[in-house]
DNA sequence: TACATAACATAATTATATTATGTCAACCGG
DNA sequence: CCGGTTGACATAATATAATTATGTTATGTA
């Protein structure tokens, strides 16, 4: 018999999971939360037991996505050892993955203002930004790239994935802006190669 | 004496400037409508027939900002000709002024998700994605640089400036940021050069 | 076995944006 | 100069959510 926890793991999950689907289509101003509840097949006072609100909903959402792309990005590579080729795999995978409509809108764009620029911050430091600085860190300790400013540096390129999947995302032909993209991607990368 | 028009654009004015400050404090859905009016000592009555509510009203503002970045960043230059030199600067000015935090939050945080991509898509062409876009094609037109897809790779090109400059703004040496910022974009730009 | 508490459901409340309606002064043609 | 029309707002009523407060039940535990 399915324990108590198992019972609460399991809500919180089937929760999430139509939030995403919601969160994914309407945004997070125009999701509703009776939308969300009875889709779960739940009521509010679950949702405000496991999550507090609206917000921490929207929030832990946004988290178990970037949980997936982390899933997806690292795979099977060790991220104890970062190589250039890796780097570059890594950028194009990301970009692949970032084009994907609620991962573009739920974690890239609303996450930062819904859950407010620093808190949201902190938790992206677990995840996509967090991978992406540790790369930069170690190529540049290792003297493979020229990176005074870690942080700085991880932004502007983690930004500009986003930026080309946005456009990726918009393109009709999408296989063909992919493919320019993840080029534009390479040669921006190898502008930040030591000489 | 003013007249009835002038009356009716002088109060606009003044509701676009108050909004704009309690927007870059508290973000759209924070904001409150009835703080806004009280501070600029209208009544609600005047933001629905001015903007038809509080998505326009924002959409004024962000609007409105463009126009702000547009001037400075243009000011002199004349963006019939543009040089290579001239997208050099514009980067780096650009940096600049995306650096303020209400043009920051407003314009490039909010404004996509409050408007909806595709029509704040529609009003960008008009300002910063338009001049951005315009010297890219221009560049690649006579070969100065090689971009296959000028959408995507201006869609790009001002994500990172973006994203660098949320990263100035979150930086605690904000200057040094912004000369790295700066640097780094400088090599980004050369990255697309044509050989 | 009795108690405590987690995990929800239900019902009341509140907070704001929106809408509907009202008013007044400025313009406009005769 | 004057009657009507309308634009530019003010005021008051409404509505739609999210939130909060309270209640219920079953499970784990001493």
């Amino acid at each position: 018999m399915a324990s108590k926890a198992e019972k609460s793991a399991e809500t919180r999950r089937t929760i999430i999971e139509v939030a995403r689907e919601v969160f994914a289509r309407d945004g997070f101003a125009d999701a509703s939360l009776a939308e969300i509840v009875a889709r779960a097949q739940v009521t509010t006072g679950a949702v405000y037991h496991h999550f507090g609100g609206k917000k921490g909903l929207f929030i832990a959402v946004a988290e178990h996505l970037e949980q997936v792309i982390l899933g997806e990005v690292v795979g099977n590579a060790s991220p104890s050892a970062v190589t250039w080729e890796a780097l570059e795999a890594g950028v194009a995978n990301t970009l692949e993955i970032c084009a994907r409509p609620d991962i573009q809108r739920i974690v890239f764009r609303e996450a930062p203002t819904v859950a407010g620029p620093t808190e949201w911050r902190e938790i992206e430091m677990r995840y996509a930004f967090g991978l992406m600085r540790g790369a930069v860190v170690q190529l540049a300790e290792r003297g493979a790239i020229d990176a005074p400013n870690a942080d700085l540096t991880a932004q502007i390129l983690l930004g500009a994935i986003v930026e080309a999947a946005h456009g990726v995302a918009l393109a009709r032909d999408k296989a063909a802006a992919l493919r320019q993209g993840q080029a534009t991607g390479r040669k921006m990368l190898r502008a930040l190669k030591s000489p």
